[in-house]
DNA sequence: TTCTCATATGCATTATTACGCATATAAGAA
DNA sequence: TTCTTATATGCGTAATAATGCATATGAGAA
């Protein structure tokens, strides 16, 4: 019961759920300093609320160079797809800002990565 | 966005999830009294926790005589769909002593009901 | 090595939430 | 009406969680 009561309450928090949609919605791994950017959240508390994500079990990171990027962790059981299909479904209008403004961040470094 | 929110945050205390399981997986109504035997919560913890489902949108009342019963409320939307369904398979091991507990109360109801 | 950028974390403070106790309300029973 | 049972709530306290600030860690750049 634990684990489900984790996962909720990881999701219970604004900044924390903004987080997992852009991760669900964008379908790409996004890096801190992004995050930041997109939510205009204090550096270190993006962190912090990464950590409860993670340890939820939700999400994952990988670290390149100085960045540390965090991706949606694949589902394994039937509770975590419900989830996950449950915030896919939040509609966009709730998050429309950010997603254009991720986007646009997104589109920058794929342009600088090419150069 | 707050609507989501308080969804999670509503599900995300033991007890609460609990109800809401029970309410799930039992498909009847349950009364107050009953919920704080079978979790063996205080009463005045148990209403103040219902008065949170209520609120989110999650369970209904109905009043009859002296008792208040609480049933789940029929989902209008994919998103409350999807968490519904998420609490539906949270596997009964969990919650097999209540689950077990619940079952003899509404039983001995059943019972008192058609005497 | 030193500097800078990206990220994480320790510690104190504030804000939110859960709880206990007492009591209010509400309805049927006596 | 008074008594009892069922449920809800006001108020204070305890427990949790979020935040701010400073700073640590870690990696590439100079």
């Amino acid at each position: 019961m634990d684990d489900y009561i984790k996962i909720f309450k990881a999701l219970s928090d604004m900044t924390r759920l903004k987080i997992v949609w852009l991760l669900t919605n964008i379908d790409e791994k996004i890096c801190v300093s992004e995050i930041v950017e997109v939510l205009g959240e204090r550096q270190y508390n993006v962190s912090r609320h990464l950590k409860i994500l993670k340890d939820a079990g939700m999400i994952r990171e990988v670290k390149e160079g100085k960045w540390v990027y965090y991706y949606l962790l694949p589902i394994n059981d039937k509770f975590g797809h419900f989830i996950q299909s449950a915030i896919s479904v939040i509609p966009e209008s709730a998050m429309s800002q950010e997603k254009a403004k991720c986007e646009r961040l997104l589109d920058q470094r794929k342009h600088y990565d090419t150069k």
